[in-house]
DNA sequence: ATATTTTGTTAGGTTAATCTAACTTTATAT
DNA sequence: ATATAAAGTTAGATTAACCTAACAAAATAT
């Protein structure tokens, strides 16, 4: 059975080189600068995930999950998620507060536990971040998305997912008067930096291209 | 904060120090035992927990909690039966399941996913195996109750808690036909051993003592 | 009162996960 | 093509939690 730690490099692997990353390969800092470890830690351990299979890599080069790997990410991201959908639904958890918690109780091994919760949350697809939740297969339903800094201007798009989990993003994101699901409009485009002008309920607000890079819509 | 293996240490002391074990005060052998590790192993931590003010003791001495670690160990009990009572009540796991998941729940740090779930759960007072769950302040309900050993012959009782958790001895108890308030009807007692016959919802069953020892009633 | 058993402690090691400091390899820029 | 910078690795330490083996103290039994 893994430990946390092992975990925790399995998952930040699979987000460094999920499609929402726009590459396939990680490196050695860019891991331990995810983690908060330094390169000599992660050095440290991929060796350990490399000699149980998890992971690909050789010296000085990239790193990838195996299959196996992967497979055991995906399962820790479905604990996650599943968390997350848990103390947002039934526990009246704000989307600002769940990610932290369920960093915690995305380790808890019990496969039976994961089973019946997900049954108890009624086999929920997205998380409330709108990130798609894999189902016991590893399965998940990928949808097409564009950021909203991609959208052109005078159309109006709705929100379905946030990329940066973090509470400070997510208030910056409410107190804009956003949610999943919001009809957002964008009024305007600076050509020199991005920065938009969008309209939501009928209220106007200038956001950067950084803060617009992390919402997704259709 | 705690470490897990730290917050064993002190629900381990807890347990043994409780009303329930009739003494105040534990030994390292003991303690190392109810935590699978040895004297050697319980002696270090001891002395780690003593320089955190956790723990009364002195070189040779009997070992108890101060009243800060009587506090925290309070509260992973209740974290503990807390989860216990989620797991039964809204996932559906049976009683002789509920305890392994929770030793792992027990260690999730987050005052307000406790609170929430206590909220979530209705405030409930005893746990799936009819122990009671301190509230917040860390106070909780204790009940006048004796083990069904001590109940006379011929005399009806019914059964609010078992001593044991392990699901090896909550399964015999469900094969039985027991469960908690559950009327037990003390048939007869040998002498030589406490063996007993005893009757449940009209089936009859022969019972060591040891059975007997493990289950209050009143 | 002394011998034996039980209980508790110490010394010295191991492993997982981390670090710093020094080094090597690969990538980038002139 | 070489110098510099960036990325990655190694060696050697540290800490928490565990171990075994040897020893010391306390409890007990004769
Ligand atoms: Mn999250
Ligand atoms: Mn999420
Ligand atoms: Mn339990
Ligand atoms: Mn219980």
């Amino acid at each position: 059975m893994l430990s946390q730690t092992e975990e925790n490099y399995l998952k930040a692997l699979f987000y460094l080189t999920s499609e929402n990353a726009d590459k396939s390969e990680a490196g050695t800092n860019e891991l331990a600068a995810t983690l908060n470890v330094k390169p000599a830690t992660a050095n440290d351990m991929l060796k350990k995930l490399k000699e149980k299979k998890l992971v690909n890599y050789e010296r000085y080069g990239k790193i990838s999950l195996t299959n196996s790997g992967k497979k055991q990410a995906i399962d820790i991201v479905r604990k996650h998620r599943l968390w997350e959908t848990f103390l947002y639904e039934k526990l009246e958890f704000t989307w600002d507060e769940v990610h932290e918690v369920a960093e915690q109780l995305e380790h808890i091994h019990s496969p039976k536990l994961i089973e019946k919760l997900e049954k108890f949350l009624n086999y929920p697809e997205f998380d409330p971040h709108g990130d798609a939740i894999p189902n016991a297969k590893g399965e998940l339903k990928v949808q097409a998305r564009k950021t909203l800094s991609e959208m052109a201007v005078g159309k109006t798009c709705k929100l379905i997912a946030v990329k940066d989990n973090s509470a400070s993003f997510l208030q910056y994101v409410m107190k804009v008067g956003l949610g999943l699901s919001s009809k957002i409009k964008v009024i305007s485009r600076q050509d020199f930096d991005g920065t938009l002008e969008i309209e939501v309920n009928g209220k106007k607000s200038v956001v950067s291209q950084k803060f617009a890079d992390n919402l997704f819509v259709v």
